[in-house]
DNA sequence: GAAATATAATTAGCGTCACTAAATATCTAA
DNA sequence: TTAGATATTTAGTGACGCTAATTATATTTC
């Protein structure tokens, strides 16, 4: 039932474990701590990630294109927009060249409230960083990324 | 606007948007991955969230004891272990000796379903793992609960 | 170029979260 | 024993997140 330790066959185990505990653990306290500190902007989380997306593709994408970047069906995204317009945080207009598509990008407003968001989150941030080493920053932000390109293909 | 690099008097500047905009990125995806895979099972994250912590602090827990390590107030958790119990993954019932409180336990089939989920996630675990040497390894789950500390304080 | 097919996005409808405020039951203390 | 504290649930609201169906526009095929 309970795994003590390693088995002889598998000496990834007991570190298998540990992984998947922690990361579900990081996983839901980021997510359930992000969406905290959102609410004072009064954003969701899944607002705020399309927002980033956005912002790290770059303006006047498509729908398609924000909601696999946001890893969201359109008809999910189509009601997170819905409501990122509606605050002017977002703008949503046809595209001339393909009449289905919707061409969506951050406004201005959208954009400081980014800023705005960033500048409170890094508070935390910074006190994990300035506790690490430089290796060990450098090797944790590489194991991150290989992480999320090894587990996730993205 | 956008920063280029390093402002000399804040050295972290660069690595600390790194580590944003990559932890965003994981703990996003790890969500929706999650609920992907949980999806087959017909759980939810917070229903997963919630068996895993019971089954990490151990059966026999209030409703408040298991909302804190699931990162809920009660209210939520209310009607996330209605849905479980009702599928009999959990029971719920009174403490003889304070009659206010609720003793939260996992049923055999609950655990069970634990045990089938976990061996699903870890193949896709198992090959970011085998990836990195044994000191990547043990610096990474390292990194990540300091992380998690520190950051969350848990 | 008209009909059939494909694509982009939305709408409708349902279940689950997540929150606040109020209610209920039980316990503890003055 | 009554006043306050504690544990939990209920009610009510808004946002996801999904599937299936619909609308509008492009593209392909005969």
């Amino acid at each position: 039932m309970t795994n003590f330790s390693s088995t002889p066959d598998d000496p990834l185990q007991d570190e298998l474990e540990a992984i998947e505990r922690t990361m579900l653990q990081v996983g839901w306290a980021t997510h359930r701590q992000l969406a905290h500190e959102l609410s004072e902007f009064n954003l969701t989380v899944p607002q705020y990630t399309a927002m980033k997306a956005l912002q790290n593709m770059g303006d006047n994408r498509t729908m398609s294109e924000l909601a696999d970047a946001a890893r969201q069906i359109s008809a999910t995204m189509t009601g997170i927009v819905d409501r990122l317009v509606e605050r002017s945080l977002l703008t949503r207009q046809r595209d001339p060249a393909d009449r289905r598509s919707l061409r969506v990008s951050l406004t201005d407003e959208g954009q400081q409230l980014l800023n705005a968001i960033q500048q409170k989150k890094r508070i935390r941030l910074r006190r994990f960083l300035e506790q690490l080493t430089p290796a060990e920053r450098q090797d944790f932000i590489r194991l991150l990324q290989k992480y999320l390109q090894t587990v996730y293909g993205s």
